[in-house]
RNA sequence: GGGGUUGUAGCUCAGUCGGUUAGAGUGCCAGCCUGUCACGCUGGAAGUCGCGGGUUCGAGCCCCGUCAGCCCCGCCA
């Protein structure tokens, strides 16, 4: 088809913009045809641009017939330039922004045709992998569409607040340097430096506390994370943070700059909701909703129910009352008729999903329509009935489950049943946002594979003022300044107040297991500046992609990001990553150069087993008679024919 | 690294107990159609049943392996 030019054409509106009062306008328009309705004599076709749509019409009484030709060869996603006269319809569309006008064609140009498309731009429910091929077409989606321009929105009004908060906002390095700790690193190979490489930051971390030390009192930064770990739903090798570090702060401060923020944020997106935002000990977090980062939208709580079980038949929860806390029976009450009529089946599949989390089993008790109903009912007199109805504070109908074991099993497997469930029965509620802060996070735990303490956050952070003594004595014991914001049960930031003086710094290097030389080789720069007036700082980084999805109520990063990649770590549209030329590798010091020394000549192959010093001799004198070179080698080889030992006896080298 | 799940027409899916030529809707192509807006009507083309191997007289269906998408565990300071 022969296209036209798009010339000294001009848009005059947007399509989305036109409504009545334009009516006899002559406008002119440019986008994407979403779809022709071709009945013959009349034509309809909707043009879509970034701001909306808009019906034009032509028919066969009024339009010149080579337009009305023209218009009929329009196909789905051709790109036109269009002009005419804005008219009122004679049937209206309510559904439509657009649809109390028309605009009746007095001119097309079709700027480019376009093929058919792989999948409907309309339809929900196409395939990731066809989308993710396609992405560039899968953005033309208005929920894509919708998303980006929201996060869009989001940034803007992030780089607002901060700059009327006197922010500077600085950019860090992206080739950086590897760090031991934390995350597996995306190397890149230095051409310049054989061997050696640079790392992609898995954040600025150290930077922005250096331009603390610089004096640079408000940063922020909007910046690109790396981290070559395994995805989720919600976690990329790619994402962006919002990275933010202030001097002569405590954590309150920092709270407090970040809280205004998400009450701006939630807004939006026409949710509601009021700082400051609660803040809740880890420890308690975990007692209370078995997860470090809990959603509040549910207000349901994890009991210990272990002394109920001092004196109970049922060994199961007796031995745990009398573990002496080395293990616990904790519970879960979901009130209610439709917790209450859970069935058998649907119970045993909970107990599936409760052994998937670790579980034995799952225990249970059940008060409906008819009574009791509980696994281990035969163990339950009337009296302890009551007695675990009161200590669950099951009123009405409902249904507890329990859980025995260690503090470690139990949060895990309720913390996850009670988010199930709790969505199951209507229990949990969407409308919310359910902000909060989890504090006090312990500073280090033990690491079994590596039999020794990591830094829970990252080795920066402070430890709690009144948890310095403990630092030697009780590592686990000791708390951290570290602070996690959580929304709808998904951490969506996490900052600490740092270490600013070097002698702590030092010291936590050694309790990690990093000595006073490897901390100078790796931390050098960073002991260094400590050393010169570093002023007490902290920060925070938001999960930018996290927060925007959560805004837009998506379920998947993937969805607010323009081209992410697979949860095996692959761009299917770009099919990266790809291997690269030989060259480049080479230059790249990461295969041997070129040029490289040869011996050519006969090889004389001799069993590891059972050598014979007279026919060795015999041979290679045969094999030197048999090369006008005179070059040889002697190799010995094992029973599997591995190289044990290559001697060269002599002969010219060629080199290649 | 481990577990689960999905893979059939361009797309979304159905496909019975293993049995004749693998279907539907939609999209696409062609014709008709003056008020459509998920236009309508008629007709047509369209398949490496993810890939490889095996069992069987016979495999979309059963078995083994493998690849890819998604979810989870480990991992993610």
């Amino acid at each position: 088809m022969k296209l036209d030019r798009l010339g000294d054409f001009q848009r005059t509106h947007r399509n989305g913009d036109l409504r009545l009062d334009h009516a006899g306008q002559t406008v002119r328009l440019l986008g994407w045809c979403r779809r022709v309705r071709n009945l013959g004599s009349l034509v309809f076709l909707d043009l879509r641009d970034r701001w909306g749509l808009v019906q034009l019409v032509a028919n066969e009484e009024t339009a010149d017939p080579e337009l009305l030709a023209k218009l009929k060869a329009v196909r789905s996603e051709f790109v036109l330039a269009a002009e005419g006269v804005v008219a009122e319809r004679e049937s209206k569309n309510p559904n439509m922004a657009t649809g109390d006008v028309e605009i009746r064609l007095t001119g097309l140009r079709i700027l480019n045709t376009a093929a058919p498309l792989p999948f409907p731009l309309e339809d929900e429910g196409v395939g990731e992998d066809l989308r993710l091929t396609h992405r560039f077409l899968d953005l033309r989606r208005d929920q894509l569409q919708r998303n980006l321009q929201l996060r869009s929105e989001t940034t803007n009004l992030i780089r607002n607040h901060f700059r009327e908060l006197d922010f500077v906002e600085i950019e860090t390095p992206i080739l950086t340097k590897s760090t031991p700790e934390g995350a597996r690193d995306y190397l890149v190979p230095s051409r310049v430096h054989p061997g050696e490489f640079f790392a992609l930051p898995q954040s600025p971390q150290l930077f922005k506390q250096l331009l603390q030390v610089s004096g640079f009192e408000r940063y922020i930064q909007i910046c690109r994370c790396f981290r070559d770990e395994d995805l989720r739903a919600d976690r990329q090798p790619e994402f962006t943070q919002v990275d933010l570090e202030m001097s002569f702060v405590r954590q309150e401060d920092i709270q407090g700059v970040v809280e205004p923020l998400m009450v701006k944020l939630a807004r939006t997106v026409g949710r509601e909701v009021s700082a400051p935002f609660p803040r809740l000990p880890f420890r308690d977090a975990m007692e209370w909703y078995g997860s470090d980062k809990p959603d509040l939208r549910c207000d349901i709580r994890i009991q210990d129910a272990t002394p109920l079980f001092a004196a109970s038949g049922f060994n199961l929860f007796r031995s745990a009352a009398d573990s002496q806390g080395q293990r616990r029976v904790r519970a879960l009450f979901f009130p209610g008729e439709m917790a209450a009529a859970l069935s058998r089946k649907q119970l045993d599949e909970l107990q599936e999903v409760a052994k998937q989390l670790g579980a034995g089993g799952l225990p249970y008790a059940k008060w409906g329509k008819d009574g009791l109903s509980s696994s281990f009912k035969k163990f339950l007199e009337p009296a302890d009935e009551v007695a675990l109805r009161q200590h669950l504070g099951a009123a009405g109908e409902g249904l507890a489950i329990f859980a025995v074991g260690t503090d470690a099993q139990t949060s895990r497997i309720l913390g996850d049943l009670r988010l199930r469930l709790a969505r199951q029965f209507g229990q949990l509620d969407e409308a919310r946002f359910a902000f909060l802060w989890v504090v006090d996070f312990p500073l280090l735990e033990w690491n079994e594979e590596h039999q020794r303490f990591v830094a829970c956050h990252h080795p920066f952070t402070s430890p709690h003022p009144d948890d310095l003594d403990l630092l030697e004595t009780d590592p686990g014991a000791c708390r951290a300044v570290a602070y996690d914001l959580v929304l709808n049960g998904f951490e969506v930031g996490g900052g600490s107040i740092r270490i600013h003086d070097a002698e702590t710094q030092s010291r936590l290097f050694q309790i990690i297991g990093i000595g006073a030389a490897e901390a100078r080789s790796k931390f050098g720069f960073l002991l260094d500046a400590l050393s010169y007036g570093a002023p007490p700082h902290g920060g925070l980084a938001l999960g930018l992609d996290r927060l925007v999805m959560l805004l837009a109520g998506v379920d998947n990063i993937r969805e607010v990001i323009a081209f992410p990649k697979t949860a095996q770590a692959r761009c299917l549209m770009t099919n990266a990553p790809g291997p690269v030329d030989e060259r480049q590798l080479r230059e790249l010091h990461l295969l041997p150069e070129t040029r490289q020394t040869y011996r050519v000549g006969a090889v004389f192959f001799e069993s590891a087993e059972g050598g014979n010093a007279e026919l060795r001799g015999q041979a290679l004198q045969q094999i030197s008679q048999l090369t006008p070179r005179q070059a040889q080698g002697l190799v010995t080889l094992d029973p599997h024919g591995q190289i044990l030992d290559a001697q060269s006896i002599s002969g010219p080298t060629f080199d290649f």
